[in-house]
RNA sequence: GGGGUAAUAGGGUAGCCUGGUCCAUCCUAGAGCGUUUGGGACGCUUUGACUGCAGUUCGAAUCUGCGUUACCCCA
């Protein structure tokens, strides 16, 4: 703002994006312009979803759909809850209680029983399970839906991060015959979205919650964060075993081989938007989004180089290209707009699209096309057999993101093995160290670490998760992980 | 719950203190035409705003009150 005073008025000034060292800001920002979401609908933590932005979030649904769709089976189930079926399931509605929103009314109406808008679906979803479930054979139950999901936020709302209303969560809720299975499950789950967030090519760090942190009536929690540029983390995405605790309350039980009436055990699992978050912030720079080729809505622009006097023959050929490459499978756009190549540039940057491909007089006369990354890299290759080319470009490019991403996380991982280090342990970043478990040496970390202990049995590929003792009471601790979180 | 600050085109802003010179400034974005086009082109034409209501006044973007919304601080 200040910048924008000082500018003269015959300066040509070009708006360019905040660093992405100024995290917040840049976030923001680039929401607006590569055209994710607008965040001016009236209505505090609820945003628009801008046909590009949708377009990513297509995309990356169809990558976690797919993964489930392996063994899950996807269903839809209603919005509202009645009062009887949220209330019954004493732990859950302490924990959701004041994030709930009512319908008290239809019309001018009072209604004789409330409505609730869900906050998560357990309590839609269960009820309906005790009708469907009967005997062994109906197990294992594996379901999942993508739906919107209510909570009332009282702290500051953010676009894709904390929200009002969760316009993309994708629950899965499964049943088991036994405790042990329903575990295996949870292995199952963090096993697929690890997947899934390699696919995102989003470094995720993976740990036990603690007791006291974990999911409203369940056994045990498991979640997964990333580390923002800003070295917060943000929790993308949670695993539970429910136990039988849901079981008992909703009457969930099945008739096993010997005839015996049996109380079944269940997990649930989900994914927000947040994931989007993630994969927008691990991956943006200051030129703006960079998007795996998996992700992106457009996978490659191509951008004519127009001279006066080629110009149908140019524009021809970028259209024979274009049509060619869609045939083969990829999503692809000639950018025809009357504008200098540069502004095309910048334009197709900004959104993340992977490739650029330029095509001009000088090229068509050498048969070859121009190649650029969203990396910067040039090349010029043959336009024979061009799609075998550019598939290989589109997965080096993955794994370009990939191993920039990943650099750049465990840059900010900070090994803590002595109680000095605590108080630098989260400085730009997560710490991991090692804890006993138990809420003492917890409140001690915290308070010398002025960070939050975010979990423990720290798993997966960024950290070594050798076993080690607690660093405050030297009892045998496990890798934990340590961070301020979103 | 208590207090503070703010609200001007699609986005960002100037003007407000000290009412008239404002049919509201500049940047950006949009539309049209022309010249252009290998890293953000240029010229001409043009669209578009004072948060809402009430008041003071000959006259209100500017002062006052109320409402709404947003942000910040305190509890």
């Amino acid at each position: 703002m200040s910048a924008n005073r000082e500018n003269d008025n015959n300066t040509q000034s070009i708006e360019l994006l905040p660093k992405k060292s100024d995290f917040s800001e840049w976030y923001n920002e680039i929401l607006w312009r590569a055209e994710i979401m607008d965040v001016r609908y009236p209505i505090k933590g609820m945003y628009v979803w801008h046909p590009y932005g949708f377009g990513v979030r297509k995309r990356v649904y169809s990558i976690l759909r797919s993964l489930l769709d392996v063994d899950h089976d996807e269903t839809l189930f209603p919005l509202l809850i009645p009062e009887h079926e949220f209330m019954k399931e004493a732990e859950h509605i302490k924990g959701f209680e004041n994030e709930v929103y009512w319908i008290t009314h239809g019309g001018t109406t009072p209604l004789d029983v409330r409505l609730a808008l869900r906050p998560t679906s357990e309590t839609s979803i269960y009820p309906m399970y005790a009708l469907w479930i009967r005997s062994h054979a109906d197990l294992p139950l594996k379901l999942y839906q993508v739906v919107n999901t209510f909570r009332y936020e009282t702290k500051h709302t953010r676009p894709l991060i904390r929200v009002r209303e969760i316009t993309s969560f994708k629950e899965a809720h499964t049943v088991h015959g036994t405790w042990d299975d329903a575990a295996e499950q949870v292995e199952a789950a963090v096993r697929l979205y690890q997947e899934f967030y390699d696919a995102l090519c989003v470094p995720v760090l993976i740990s036990k919650r603690p007791d006291w942190d974990k999911f409203p009536g369940a056994d045990y929690t498991i979640a997964f964060d990333c580390v923002m540029p800003d070295g917060r983390t943000l929790q993308v995405g949670t695993v539970h075993h429910l136990g039988d605790s849901f079981s008992r309350t909703f009457d969930l039980t099945y008739e096993d081989i010997n005839g015996e009436q049996v109380l079944c055990h269940q997990t649930c699992y989900g994914i927000s938007e947040r994931c989007i978050a993630a994969l927008i912030s691990t991956h943006g720079d200051d030129t703006g989004l960079c998007l795996p080729p998996q992700t992106a809505p457009v996978q490659i622009v191509i951008v004519p180089i127009i001279m006066k006097k080629r110009e149908a023959e140019v524009q021809e050929a970028a259209q024979v290209l274009c049509d060619e490459l869609q045939a083969a499978g990829f999503r692809v756009k000639v950018d025809a707009r009357d504008l200098r190549p540069g502004a095309k540039y910048y334009h197709w940057e900004l959104r993340g699209v992977p490739l650029r491909i330029e095509i001009g007089p000088r090229d068509i006369d050498n048969g070859v096309v121009m190649t650029v990354t969203r990396g910067g890299t040039k090349e010029a290759i043959q336009r024979e057999n061009i799609a075998v080319h550019i598939q290989e470009k589109l997965a080096s490019v993955t794994t370009e993101i990939q191993s920039v991403a990943r650099e750049r996380v465990q840059g900010q991982i900070h090994m803590v093995s002595t109680r000095g280090e605590l108080l630098d342990a989260a400085k730009g970043g997560v710490g991991v160290l090692h804890w006993c478990g138990s809420k003492e040496c917890c409140e001690k970390i915290e308070a010398e670490s002025e960070a939050v202990l975010l979990g423990g049995e720290l798993r997966g590929k960024l950290v070594n998760v050798d076993q080690s003792n607690c660093i405050i009471c030297g009892e045998p601790g496990t890798a934990s992980l340590l961070g301020r979180s979103y």
